[in-house]
DNA sequence: ACGCGCATGTAAGAAGTTACATGATTTC
DNA sequence: GAAATCATGTAACTTCTTACATGCGCGT
């Protein structure tokens, strides 16, 4: 499971599930995400296996925490996964199934509206993006050659993060500019065929 | 579930559930895979939903064919799917996350394999992918602008797939770069210091 | 009094993977 | 005779989502 070993790479400093949560939102959102349902019993088997401890400490509002920090055990599992090479796990994209089968609605009309919606809400992502970079470009010192390792590989995931958005804008673009060319050809194949019918 | 709706896309033309299993090998395999196990019992509950019926039918070679078609319903419940706008799903990189936590061993060197092991990766995927584009181009009449509607959209997901690996190979890239020029200023950082020492 | 943020979880189910079981026919 | 391809599935398990349950303390 990878979210064990996520939890296990943010555990290097102690945290509680919650904190957790809201470390996702933070730092990995765009890459990755997990609800809380999820990460509570996530957290409770590793600490079964042996890879994590807790510890209950009082809150400063609200009811205790459980804190967790990793074992020297989970952090040898941390580096037996990093060590292991990039796994490439498989990918599914929800809207190209769509888009693969949109000629069934018979209307390149709507593929149009599609193919514009998704340019719009990639375009809001990238712009997250970009302001979360120029947060990180204003704060840091020493951008970019004399980050720190942990800085640096961090800035790493969220460059791919806008390299890809950036194709697949790229990629809206040049789909819309050619259902374009298509609609306007066929409107002038309809317009001569009504041309030569009326003569 | 995505699943069922790209079998109803798919099952447009009857089929079983081992051609289906092979038209996903042929056709979504970059944006899409799924097992004959998750297939067949995903046919079953479709088929108790209404979505789908099915005959038998003796195969050619090898035991009998359950053979499935979409029911009108099914149809509706295509067209509901696609006319639903873009579903844009939660993306999981395990790889990223990996380079998000590599600090974790302390060695921009394995850092860099890394991202060299990724860019072939990456490399050997999108040379597949041209290839089947190459393919498309070559046996497809009046590509790009006359082509059918159904082999236009199949195409640009396609499109979308190399759009993002270029994407992610340039990303490689200048990672991959950085980190040389993080190493190589620390490599002088280093006999710098040495110098001072030995003076 | 009410809602919000903090903080913990459980339960049920959907989605997906891996391993196993079975048996025919065809090709080497 | 062995291996590959055709063809159907089940079982056990992991992973992830959605909905629910509980309760404290703070601000308005």
């Amino acid at each position: 499971m990878s979210l064990s070993h996520i939890l296990l790479g943010f555990l290097r400093e102690p945290a509680s599930g919650y904190d957790l949560k809201r470390t996702f939102e933070r730092s990995v959102r765009h890459f990755w995400s997990a609800e809380l349902s999820q990460i509570y019993p996530t957290l409770k088997r590793m600490e079964a296996e042996g890879w994590l401890s807790s510890t209950t400490e009082p809150s400063a509002r609200g009811p205790d925490r459980r804190v967790y920090a990793t074992t020297p055990a989970g952090c040898a599992e941390l580096e037996r996964w990093l060590a292991g090479g990039p796994s490439l796990g498989t990918e599914r994209f929800a809207y190209l199934a769509q888009l693969f089968f949109m000629d069934a609605l018979d209307d390149p009309a709507v593929t149009l509206d599609f193919m514009r919606a998704l340019r719009d809400r990639l375009a809001v992502w990238r712009a997250e993006l970009e302001a979360i970079e120029a947060e990180i470009e204003r704060r840091a010192p020493g951008f970019p050659d004399q980050l720190p390792d942990r800085v640096f590989n961090q800035h790493a995931t969220l460059r791919m993060g806008l390299h890809t958005l950036s194709a697949r804008l790229a990629w809206c673009d040049e789909t819309i500019d050619r259902l374009n060319r298509r609609m306007a050809g066929r409107a002038s194949v309809r317009e001569t065929a009504g041309a030569v019918k009326e003569a």
